[in-house]
DNA sequence: AGAGCTGATGGTCACGTGTCCATTTTTAGC
DNA sequence: GCTAAAAATGGACACGTGACCATCAGCTCT
């Protein structure tokens, strides 16, 4: 492979003045400046940026580390991100976590043996590799979270404002009459730490209500997992009237139970979930959702990092919070007047 | 950042030494391999791979180009790769071209300054690039393609085998007693050079059947497109009694377009879809799809390009076919005794 | 005319590692 | 107990680049 002395070679000139036609060709003389150019042409000369970092030490390159990159959220972020750091000019490694803590340390270990300048992380659950998060810091590497964060993270974040989004739903929910309202997947401070089940009471309680305890299961935040739940809570004496979904996976798996069971959407039950997945339009009923501003979130997220890189401004902490929307498709109602008929 | 040598200061030993530590620990004493050890650990040394990756020549790092982020197909095929990368200690740079040639290239010109050892690549439609990844390759680059590959290509791939695919499919449909049968999408050498719309008319003619002109359109291989096409096919005077889709997304959309019409699947008109999608099993009726093996195909992909790129042999072609499975859900059914009416 | 300046170009070195060769220490064999 | 071989350890250098400093010709200004 070619490299910058080839170039200067054949251009008969300095291998500086060669790497100047590179980074600051107004300095050379323009008869200069071509027969560099020429020699760069013939040869298919492109820098060596694995060099280039050693050198600098700094890597043009940025880390993503997704929870589920099957996910549609996931795979829209990493679009918007990708963009955007091709606009700027960097690589992205992107690692799939699989949510699994154990698959995480592989892949931020790869991370910083690779000297990734930045990383974007959205976190596994029950995740015990903070630490290791806050020693990469500490050695150069520009961390921001999003779509989650570690309760007292001391890194940078993008987030959706879970709360507003929650409160809204659960309002939504309340004024349409509904008064047993389930999410699907309680809090668990370990196991599903995130915030939008965690402000869900809080939500209840500004409309006046109660979570009711028979509701409040803690389960994996998948569309399996959810599938089970909503057919244990539909079975349930007094089953509840609408379904709050805090994630789209979930959805998936709570409409399959529903139409198995035979409930009528939203005739027996209410169904509302977080993500506008393609899939939810596409139903019989159509889904009402609560879309995440994803494009804005991933390009956000590397203006932030990048920022920092650049400035060397490693330990600035920037937080962003963003709106959710809420999109009526039809699948939220008045509850049934005698409410749902128990299904056993 | 600590590096090799203040790990050796540390440990009281020469750099080589520390070095061996890490390749090749069984030819160090076993004291002195614990105190280097126990440096490495104290110091939290993680060995530069952006240095190793000059000083070797080679980086330990996969390129991987897909058309479309955001089609479920893909978001499989990366978690396939990246498990498969990271058993054997390779990152992973994900591109996404957006099926853009000029994002493409951009994107390639990247992977090429980082040194990527290898590339697996998904090419974007009516692509001008060939040339440059032949260069990319002459480089050093392992070049593997996959779900596709160019006419004439000078590389390895891993594909689903189409041609057996659209076979079966038709002649699922056939059997079903389906004559009008229409893919969303018809060929076209520049837009749509794709092996399944290119065999479907061979398909047909197995059966003892030739493509309806009328049917034949050339559109872009997304859900609107296909939404458009299926309304306008099923305007027809003639319209098809079964849509075959050529691809998951198209699929959507022509399902959506159904809905509106007010047509019943299977009942008014069967619909057949390349790729088991989750939201497939999820609409009503769920749809017959025909399955691609993605783990399988990632897994083979990094393999070959792994065992290419360590054992020199930069040359070696090696082409895999993988057979798809057809699942039926219940979205064909013989096709109504008069036809389908159209819908003006 | 000489000093000072600017524009254009050239030379040297270090980033952290892997590879090759050299040296020292220990073990085996008789 | 001595030699040869093997085991264990050490030293020097190059990968391709970017940063820094050096050189030199031509020009302006006093």
């Amino acid at each position: 492979m070619a490299n910058i002395l080839d170039v200067a070679k054949r251009a008969g000139v300095a291998p500086t003045t060669a790497k100047r036609a590179i980074h600051e060709p107004h300095r050379l003389a323009p008869e200069t400046l071509a027969r560099v150019r020429k020699a760069i042409e013939e040869l298919g000369y492109e820098p060596d940026q694995v060099a280039g970092s050693l050198r600098r030490g700094r890597t043009q390159t940025l880390g993503l580390m997704v929870g589920n990159i099957i996910e549609p959220f996931f795979a829209a972020l990493i679009r918007s991100i990708a963009r955007q750091a091709r606009a700027r000019g960097y690589a992205l490694m992107v690692a799939d976590s699989e949510y699994d803590s154990g698959i995480e340390l592989q892949h931020l270990k790869m991370f910083r043996g690779q000297r990734v300048s930045g990383l974007i992380i959205r976190s596994a659950f029950g995740s015990p590799n903070l630490d290791y998060l806050v020693q990469m810091h500490k050695r150069g590497t520009y961390i921001l979270e999003i779509d989650h964060f570690y309760p007292n993270s001391p890194f940078s974040y993008v987030m959706l404002d879970g709360r507003q989004c929650v409160f809204t739903g659960v309002k939504y929910l309340y004024d349409l009459g509904h008064r047993r309202i389930a999410t699907l997947g309680d809090y668990h401070p370990v196991i599903t730490p995130d915030e939008r089940s965690r402000v869900f009471p809080e939500a209840m309680q500004a409309v006046g209500l109660a979570p009711i305890p028979e509701y409040q299961r803690v389960i994996e935040r998948s569309e399996e997992a959810a599938y089970h739940l909503t057919l244990e809570l539909m079975r349930l004496p007094e089953p509840p009237t609408a379904l709050f979904s805090l994630t789209g996976s979930e959805a998936a798996g709570a409409f399959r139970a529903l139409k198995e069971l035979g409930l009528r959407i939203p005739q027996d039950v209410s169904l509302l979930t977080f993500d506008n997945y393609s899939w939810t339009a596409l139903v019989t009923p159509p889904l009402d959702v609560i879309e995440q501003p994803v494009e804005a979130m991933g390009q956000v997220a590397v203006e932030i990092v990048l920022e920092a890189i650049e400035n060397q401004t490693l330990d600035k902490v920037v937080r962003k919070r963003f709106p959710g929307r809420l999109i009526r498709r039809g699948s939220c109602a008045p509850p049934p007047a005698q409410g749902v008929k128990s299904r056993v």
